[in-house]
RNA sequence: GGAGCGGUAGUUCAGUUGGUUAGAAUGCCGGCCUGUCACGCCGGAGGUCGCGGGUUCGAGUCCCGUCCGCUCCGCCA
């Protein structure tokens, strides 16, 4: 092993090309491939920008030459060299670096490696367990590589955008309360107060909402945040928000600047051009036309509602449940008529997991006939009449769903996006914006018997639904808005309850009483007392939108260190155990055996 | 909490109805090779078949349990 002495690099490993030849350089890197000839040994130099093919020629300095015999993958080389443009019709088109290499006269070996438990040089899959367990290598690939600097700049692009428009990057406290509602917390016990705990934060959402109270107008925080739940393909425990929060505006003013700050992201980070304003869809649309409040627009197969015609249909099943306040809806693959059975079987199976009963289907034959296990339960008029409504002709599939409206939308609107997916309609390079606002401000939970709030209790209602409050809650609508990027939700925000009184009401009709209400924000309640701006704001989750701009399957591949799906890090080995005296000093009792 | 898929050489995988010494590719090691770029040619080493138990004359293969990874449901205001 040998230190870099006087050498200084020079260039990375993506920089030269012919314009250079002739010229001293100095290049550091990772060994990615050798190929030794006897003779002449050829070396891929990589660095994170790239590629540099390095050359040992034995008559021109058979000492460098001998040396560099020993090396082998994954060394840390220094060369300095003389770039010489490739001989004849030598050049590598693959290679940015492709027209040059160089001839290397001085190496030195900055450090050996042992071989990689996995390759790094080939698109191989390897198995997650092992590419977190050696996650270093792992973001020594190039595909990951390119990822973390997708997220570098889309941080910058972020950032600029916001510093630009006189927003004030404020940080908030990492240990704070835990607050009901929402996700379970990840807890730290206090060592100073005794079987007390703070809580991370789910989000900044109350400090900046007390920062709006402050006089800070305009705030934004690329932030950590915690939720100790499941983990899916786009949910880690830990994740980053790119968080804001807004004085003296309304719900237009919030979603235009969004639009820019999107618009320049996706201009800085893969040089697409947007073009907002984005699409607008109402969440009663939204839930009615797709089935969800996420919808993909990039393609159509929308839900239609044929519980009209189904009340009066000779299909007992489609009758009663529209009978019983129920739903049926279909949607039309259009041109799917071709499907195998086994087809239908695996998408039969597919939507059971998501509460489905059966997957009723049509085949459209020739002037209007059907080919459908329920076919002869329908009269020719009902045939005429559902072909008409769902504009099916031969050569079309049709799938029902009938059930209750619930299980109908999650049912079709999971089939829809799955029949795209076969289809191959969903096009990673298809950039699909929608803004769906008009949310129910609550939902009631059957479970709990009381109401919920669909985006969080300091969502304010729309000022005409005010009054339903007393009367009607579930009818109220809320000042929230989430935007939809491909059926996924990048972000949510709402205008905020900027009034004691109204923030009370809200409170209250969550069955969070006044005394409970008191406790657990009381900071906040009293905080509106005391001259609070109207105000709202908005939160992106910056790793799923990665997820998207990277064409990424798994949100694992936009972070640089995740945990598994068990929220456990194979390379830290975390979380560990602690002990006794640690756990004392916290006032925990272990209950466990050692 | 539940459902599904997977775990065999360093890596990615194959392994038939339960049947002789568990294979391939790649990587690794040694030799040869002066223009390759996934260099080529020759040779070699390399396996607790995730772990534990059971059935059987015999288990990588069948059964039970368990651990790990992934996908999904529940959960995620």
């Amino acid at each position: 092993m040998e230190s870099m002495g006087k050498l200084s690099r020079t260039h990375s490993c993506n920089d030269l090309g012919v314009e250079n030849v002739g010229e001293q350089v100095t290049l550091m890197g990772w060994v990615l491939r050798r190929r030794d000839h006897g003779g002449v040994i050829f070396i891929d130099l990589r660095d994170r920008r790239g590629i540099t093919q390095v050359v040992f020629n034995p008559e021109i300095n058979p000492e460098v030459h001998t040396k560099a015999h020993q090396i082998r993958s994954e060394w840390v080389l220094a060369v300095r060299g003389k770039v010489e443009a490739r001989p004849g019709d030598m050049a590598n088109p693959k290679l940015a670096t492709g027209g040059i290499e160089i001839l290397v006269d001085e190496l030195r070996i900055l450090n050996s490696s042992e071989t990689p438990p996995f390759p790094l040089d080939e698109d191989t899959e390897v198995s997650d367990n092992l590419r977190l367990q050696y996650r270093y290598l792992d973001l020594r690939r190039p595909e990951m590589a390119q990822n973390l600097v997708m997220r570098h700049k889309a941080v910058q692009s972020v950032r600029n955008f916001l510093n630009d428009n006189e927003f004030l990057d404020v940080e908030t406290p990492m240990l704070t309360r835990s607050t009901p509602e929402g996700a379970r917390d990840y807890l730290v016990p206090s060592r100073v107060n005794a079987g007390k705990f703070y809580a991370l934060p789910q989000s900044p959402q109350l400090f900046k909402q007390l920062l709006m109270i402050a006089g800070v107008d305009r705030y934004y925080q690329i932030v950590k945040c915690f939720r100790d739940e499941d983990l899916r393909a786009d949910r880690q425990p830990e994740f980053t928000q790119i968080d804001m929060e807004l004085s003296f505006v309304d719900e237009e003013q919030i979603m235009a600047l969004n639009e820019g700050m999107v618009a320049a992201l996706f201009q800085d980070t893969l040089g697409v051009e947007l073009s907002p304003p984005f699409a607008r869809l109402t969440f009663d649309e939204s839930m009615s036309r797709f089935g969800t409040d996420r919808p993909d627009v990039r393609f159509g197969m929308e839900l239609v509602d044929l519980t009209g015609i189904a009340a009066g249909c000779g299909f007992k099943v489609f009758r009663s449940i529209a009978d019983k306040g129920g739903a049926v809806r279909a949607i039309n693959a259009k041109g799917c008529a071709s499907f195998t059975r086994k087809e239908l079987d695996l998408l039969t199976e597919y939507v059971s997991q998501f509460g489905a009963k059966g997957l009723a289907w049509v085949k459209m034959k020739a002037d209007g006939e059907w080919q459908s296990p329920i076919a002869k339960f329908f009269t020719d008029e009902e045939r005429a009449e559902i072909a008409n409504a769902t504009d099916a002709v031969e050569g079309d599939l049709l799938f029902f769903g009938a059930d209750t409206q619930k299980i109908v939308f999650q049912v079709l609107s999971e089939l829809r996006v799955e029949l795209a997916r076969r289809l191959d309609l969903l096009k990673k390079d298809d950039f699909n914006f929608v803004w769906v606002t008009d949310f129910p401000l609550v939902e009631y939970d059957e479970k709990d018997k009381r109401f919920q709030a669909l985006h969080h209790p300091f969502t304010a209602p729309k000022e005409e639904d005010i009054e339903k409050l007393d009367t009607d809650p579930a009818k109220v609508y809320s000042r929230a808005y989430d935007l939809v990027l491909n059926g996924t939700e990048i972000g949510g925000g709402s205008i905020r309850i900027h009034q004691k009184e109204l923030q009370s009401k809200v409170l209250d009709v969550l069955g969070i009483g006044a005394e409970e209400a008191n406790e657990k924000f009381g900071f906040l309640l009293r905080a509106l007392e005391l001259g609070a701006p109207p105000h709202g704001g908005l939160a992106f989750g910056l790793d799923r939108l990665l997820m998207i701009i990277t064409g990424s399957d798994s949100i694992r591949n936009v972070i640089a260190f995740p945990k598994t799906q068990r929220a456990t890090c194979p390379l830290t080995e975390a979380p560990a155990s602690v002990g006794r005296k640690q756990l004392t000093e916290l006032h925990i009792r272990p209950d466990w055996k050692e």
